[in-house]
Parts: C-alpha cells; structure tokens; sequence
DNA sequence: CTTTAGCACTCAGGTAGCTAGAGTGCTAAA
DNA sequence: TTTAGCACTCTAGCTACCTGAGTGCTAAAG
C-alpha cells in the first residue's frame, strides 16, 4: 500500500470520516464543505475519480457519491485514522465497575464484555482463558458412584472447572482424599494445569512412581483429570447490530448475521482467524474470510497473564466503525483484563 | 369462556390453523376447502361475523380476511387444539442429546434449551433450579486467599455449584478441611442445601455447638454456604425470532423484543408474570402484562425433583405458534428435566 | 499543467395513478 | 337457513413521472 498524495491523504480520510458519520456515500459536493482546502467540487471529483481507481472508493451507481472500500479502510486505519485516547475519567469508571464483578472468573468477564458492547455500542465477542491457563489453586476428587469419580479443579482466582470421568477400577472415597491430598502437596500449587500435566507426565516415568501405589494412583487420576476441555467463547450486545443502519433495510444478511452468533463454532472460526495474532488487531470487511462476516469488521487484542496470551477481547460490528474512538476501547479493556489475570 | 356452536368450533379451528400455516388473513373461500363441511364461502361470512363480533376474530382493514384474536387463540388452545404426541424416535433422540452432557448442571440446561429451541424453531427461556433445590453429596471448602473461602457444593448427580464468599477472620486450609469433614459426616449427606440449612440452624441453636469451636465453626461456615444466590436464567435460539415473518417488515418492534432479550431483569419479570405457576401454562399475546412480549406467547412447564417446581423450561414465539406441536415437546422436556433431578 | 465553470447525463427514491385480486356485506331468492 | 349474486373496499403491485444529488467530460481560465 503505498503512499498517496497529501491531497489524496486529506480527501480519503475526509470520505471515510463522512461515511462513517452519515452512512450514505459521499458526494464532492459534501466534500468541499468538510475538508481544509479550498478546491471546487471539480477537482475533488478527479481526486475521488483517482482514488476509484486505486481501488480506495466504489460507486453503488453511477451518479452516487463514493463509498470506501476495504482498501479504502484498510488505508484510513493505517495512515490517516487518529486515535482518541480514553478519558481518564472514562477508563477509572470503566475499571471501577470491572472491580465490582464478583471472583467468578466467567462472570466477571461476561461483564467486562457487556460494559465494552454498551460503551462503544457494538457486539462484543471474548474468548474466555482456556483452561490449560488456569494457575491451580487446589484439585479434588468427589466419588460420585462406585467408578464415576467427580473432579474439581479450583483456580487461584476462585475459578472452578468440574468435569466426571469413569475410573477403570473401583475406589473409595478416603482413597480418594489421600490422592488428592498428594497431588495438592506434592504437584499442584500455582502451576497451571498445563505446567502440572507435564510435571505428572514426567513423574510417571520416574522410578518412584512404580512403586509407590498411591503416588502411581494419583499421577494417573491427576493427568485423566486434567486433560482439557474446550475453551469458551463469551458474546454480549449482539443486539446492537439490528441498530445498525445498514442493516435495516436487508433483513436477509441480518439474520444470517445474527444466527452465526448463536452459532459457537462459527465464531470459534471467526476467532482463529481473527484473533489468532497476539497484540491488537484489525480485519475489515472482506478482509474476513467467513462469508457470513464479509460485511463485518473485527477489531480484537489478546490479554495475557505474565507472558503468554490467554484470551482475546474483540468487538464485531459494521466495516463502517469509528476505528479511531473504538480502537483505544479494546486496546484499554484487554489491558485492563491482562491486569486482572497477573499475580499478585 | 361458553362453549361455540359444532359449526363455529369447526370454522373457528380453521382459521386457526391456517393462519399458523400461511400467516395471513384467513378468508372465506380458502375456508370453504379446508373444512370438511360443505358450505358456501357466504355462509362461512356469515359465521366469521358472528365469531367477530364475539371477539375471537379481527380484521386487520375491511376488505381483508379475519386473524384471530387473543380469545381466538385462547378458546382454541382450550377447546379444540388437539395435542400431536411425539414420536418415540423424537423422544429417544431429545433425551440421548440431552445425556450428552457433561456434568456441569447449567451446561445441561443450556443444551436442553438449545436442543428444544432448534426443535420446534423458537427462543427458548429457562428458568434454573434455585441452588437451594441441589441433593448435596460432597461440601468443599478451598481457601483462595487469608479470609476468602470457595465453597463447593457437589450433588449427587455431579452436578457442581460454587460460589466465593468472605471470612470474618483468619482460618487456614487444615481448619477448612476438618470443617467440611465435619459437615460431610454430619449434616451433608442426601439431604438438598435447603434441608441441610434448616439442620444447621437447629445444631446452632443446640448446647454442643457452644461448646465445641470446630463445631460451631462448622455450622457457622456452612450457614454462609448455603446462602442461596439468586436464580439463573438461559435464553437459547433467541435469533428465531428473527426469522418469524411478522417481524419481517417491523424492524422497530424486532429491535425492541430483541434487546428485551438480552436485558435479564425484564426476562425475569416474563418468567415472574407467566411461568409463576406449577405445571403446564400458556400465555397468549396480550394476554402477557409486559409490553414488550405482547405480540408474543409463551408455553412453559415446570419441571421438579420429588415433590416440588424447582424451576421453569418456556418456549417464546410469536402468538401465531403452533401450539399442538409445541406443547408436547415442552412438556417432554420439563420430565427430562424432572428426571435428571430425580434421585436415584 | 492544473483548476474550474458549465453542461449533459444518470440514477435512486418519492409520489401519483391505475389495475387486479381477494375479500367483504347485503339482499333477494331458493 | 342457506346461497347466489352483486356492489363495494382495500391492498399490493405496476407504471410513469419528477426531483435532486451526483457524476464525467470539455473547454476555458489561471
């Protein structure tokens, strides 16, 4: 992509803000009252006729104003888009009501979520830590039936992950509580479950474990127990995008649109191939390689616990966003997440 | 609600029926072929005004068909809805989806709801079991840091409730440990946390808990467990109702049901208004006191464990439903449910 | 070489008028 | 009591027309 003219600079940015304001496409007329320079509509229609074939702007027809194309967006994000930084009254308000969720992992960020959609008012989509991320607090075993055994994994910060598995051989529950009694002492304190499968696997092959029926016992319930389930994908506002104008009118996208929402693994594709690069990032429109997405724009940032990203935060809403003023919303709720998973 | 004439019931259901078909003002020389009596679409009028005038039918602009009305509605669901029982196939194959699912309890309900909405094409709401209602197996305590304790509250069907609460003085996890061994010898077992907490109040107000710290500690702790929080609310499939042809060209009204949606507290208030009572209950249109969901209607069921509604499984849609289908799916899946809970 | 004024042309969207078709209510006869 | 027949009503869809915003091109001015 390279460089335009200044001229050309000033007139693609004045498009894509006009656009982005009024939702119709823009005309020279509109232009010659919006930009610095003192040109007639004339000449602005070269300029515009120019960017057009570049491929920054489209006609919808032939006697309609202009309307930025991907490219076009692309360019504006890239080049001429200034960011608006936060208020800091914004961002103390915005962290004040992110500390009043409760220790409930999920929750708390369901709702940072929803307070994201409502500020910046489009959907937001969050991919929740996987669980391999969670820092293990305590593991404990519930014999629920003579081989159906119940395992809780509790997380530092109070998250709780629950799942049953079937043992091979029947046990009781005082057996149970020895196990895990050994893994809490022995392997488990703020490791991730990750760190400690690979700690179990690495145990297992030592020597000691062949002879201690007990430490054997548990170094196998613990890597069966701690085999990971999928990660979770949270959605909030997805409402906002019925408002959104270019959308009325086509009730056939829309429903598409919004049914690929309630559709996890639709969006669980949207986060790999959006989300899937750390730091912040930004996919316009047909960039998208999901059809159902191609008229949508995904600005997303990971959030990380000390040095490694666990999750991602991102906002879905029309190519036509204001990138400026939204960008540095997600920039400051993955940090303010990022914050929330360091250990202190 | 008197009872109609055999004519007026036939015709009546007619119109019924096929307005849930065609979604379209019924008139009288459709009706002419579809009732199996044979009459002239002028008598058919004749009958149709007469119903009008009773209030069961309406017409949306003089020359055009009759719709029926709330009443309309409500007489046919009462009197001349024949109900269209499920196929065993159907039965078998809701309920094996259903035993899918892994242990968590609201996961369970969230996938009955979407199963049961993908069904019969609807939004679905569920109302889950007041924790209060959970067959306690197993009650944990992890300490997360010096006066906050994770409890856990494991049921006898694996089904896993936790919650964070504050401490008002220091403890460590070996008193957390000999607390729960305590309350699970005790107290715990086979006994739902409402009973449990009635048993815990009694041991207070008894001499030994004076007497004995661990105890009363115990009982102490253990009252703060099982405070119950307040009841969850599922919604699934809520993006059918995009696809209901009378919202098709009043996008202002879609909008508005759809946010209403995503606002839990005025789902809370639809359930508090039309699913209060036990058993089977239906909610046509206006007949619902919230304006949002007065072009809606709501078939709910209860389902329980032993004797008691532990919560509510309902179908929203629009009023033109197809109530005979409808119903016996909603009332297979709150005894699935009812089973799941059951103990066994 | 760049800019601009001017003009012919295009197209979407709104309005008005017309028609066809579905449906009604009423009346008079069967 | 039922029905055939007829006049009437209203919507939905079609066409024609007009307006206004916008364009591209050309020729003249800077």
């Amino acid at each position: 992509m390279n460089k335009l003219a200044e001229r050309e600079d000033i007139i693609l940015k004045a498009i894509v803000e006009e656009f982005v304001r009024a939702v119709v496409p823009v005309g020279s007329r509109t232009l010659t009252k919006k930009i610095p320079l003192d040109l007639s509509s004339a000449t602005i229609r070269n300029v515009m006729s120019d960017l057009e074939d570049m491929g920054y702007l489209y006609q919808p027809h032939t006697s309609s104003g202009r309307v930025p194309t991907t490219a076009g967006f692309r360019y504006y994000v890239e080049r001429l888009m200034q960011l608006k930084s936060l208020k800091d009254e914004e961002m103390e308000s915005i962290s004040t009501k992110v500390d009043d969720f409760k220790s409930d992992m999920i929750e708390m960020l369901k709702g940072t979520s929803k307070i994201l959609s409502d500020r910046i008012q489009h959907a937001c989509v969050l991919l929740a830590p996987g669980p391999g991320h969670l820092v293990l607090k305590h593991i404990g075993f519930v014999l629920l039936s003579r081989r159906k055994i119940l395992v809780l994994l509790v997380g530092k910060s109070g998250l709780v992950q629950n799942r049953v598995f079937d043992h091979d051989e029947d046990i009781n529950q005082d057996e149970l509580d020895r196990i895990s009694n050994y893994l809490n002492q022995e392997v488990v304190e703020n490791k991730t479950i990750m760190e400690t499968r690979k700690i179990i696997m690495k145990e297992l092959r030592r020597e000691k474990a062949r002879y201690n029926r007990i430490v054997k016992k548990a170094l196998n319930l613990g890597d069966k127990a701690l085999k990971m389930s999928e990660a979770k994908i949270i959605v909030e506002g997805q409402s906002k995008i019925l408002s959104q104008p270019e959308f009325a009118e086509n009730l056939d996208k829309l429903k598409h649109v919004i049914s690929s929402f309630e559709e996890k693994t639709t969006l669980l594709k949207l986060i790999d191939n959006t989300m899937s690069s750390e730091g912040l990032q930004i996919t316009i429109g047909t960039e998208n390689p999901l059809d159902e997405f191609k008229e949508l724009s995904v600005i997303s940032a990971g959030y990380r616990r000390s040095d490694s990203t666990i999750g991602k935060i991102g906002v879905v809403g029309p190519v036509r966003m204001d990138y400026g003023t939204i960008i540095p919303f997600v920039e400051f709720t993955a940090q303010l997440l990022s914050g929330k998973f360091e250990d202190n």
